[in-house]
DNA sequence: GTCTATATGAAGATAGAC
DNA sequence: GTCTATCTTCATATAGAC
């Protein structure tokens, strides 16, 4: 302990995101200024500039460390089994995982067009990992005769949107709990694919 | 005929919204300024004041144009019949309308957190009459025994979800026809309420 | 690490001439 | 109806003091 200025790094970093993550949220990318992050955090808008070389490398921290977080705890939550086991853990995976990050979520899908293409690129490689992980229980499902699916890389689209179009209306202590919420969406999703 | 130079408020009001379509499409919202849109228009920024108050009306004249030309096709598009000929209308409707209109569909899922609350609110109920008419159907095809749903407003937006969820991938003269994408969606929407 | 001050540019919108 | 010119505000980003 020592110094009461100055030497807060370790905790502005988190907090310039964290500001960052709600404000891109709710209002996008293009309509918040530095000045706006800065104001929420504390410091005067020159002082972000500590903490990231510019705003685009902002947006791009927020998207990658999600789509990196969701790779990690998908691989975390794996689990042995039928296909239809597997895609009733990916199905509960999915929603639970997203609506406790309703703010990443939203600006993972809402600001894609906002990165520079490289930056771009190295997202949509995070998300296709993604997709591909759904993508291949559905053919080990159709190998083993659980599911008809003519098209696998479509079915798996439209699991997906299916999925994240929860975060559009679930919000926590509404009408249905999470639970509830999986067990319908499941219902839904098995027998979409289901032969 | 006569004047060469003035007078093209027929065509220019049109240019305009076009543009602004295109460009709101593309860069978002708030990250389209009025100048290019003028650039885009061929007249001075100044010009386009003739046609919008302001950008802010602009985009809710888009949006709202969207939402009622939506109700008046598929009030157009209606069908008599069984629960199940009915979705299966819906769905196919629903794919088709969307498909057509990639640009409108993306500004009035994306730019609503960029309307005044009260072009919300007017945007929302245009889309909550649009939703009541799924949900109106998944409540006769469960009246009818066809469906098994055991919550139809739930069911209601998943579908939708799924449906909309066309528009990220499908481009005209890709790998699958309409027809095909339809007869996918319709496969998977069919299953997923049955009994 | 944060501040104040500032360079530089662009935004939405309006005024008044033609 | 469109133009040029402008008002006013705000943007990102940097420089240099503390």
């Amino acid at each position: 302990m020592a110094r009461t200025t100055g030497s807060h790094s370790d905790i502005t970093g988190p907090r310039v995101r964290a500001a960052a993550l709600s404000l891109f949220a709710q209002h996008g990318f293009a309509a918040v200024s530095m000045r706006q992050i800065a104001k929420d955090v504390g410091v005067q808008a020159g002082a972000l500039y500590n903490y990231t070389p510019d705003k685009q490398s902002l947006l791009f921290d927020l998207m990658q460390t999600h789509m990196q977080e969701l790779l990690e705890a998908r691989a975390e939550a794996f689990e042995e089994g039928s296909a239809m086991a597997r895609l009733e853990a990916f199905t509960r995976f999915h929603i639970r995982f997203h609506s406790q990050r309703p703010e990443e979520v939203f600006i993972a899908y809402m600001e894609l067009r906002n990165l520079t293409p490289e930056n771009f690129a190295r997202i949509e490689g995070l998300r296709r990992r993604y997709e591909d992980e759904l993508e291949a229980i559905l053919q080990a499902g159709v190998g083993e005769g659980l599911f008809a699916v003519s098209d696998t890389k479509i079915a798996t689209l439209a699991v997906i949107a299916m999925l994240t179009g929860v975060n559009t209306w679930y919000r926590e202590g509404g009408r249905l709990s999470l639970d509830e919420v999986e067990r319908i969406y499941w219902d839904m999703v098995r027998k979409s694919v289901s032969a």
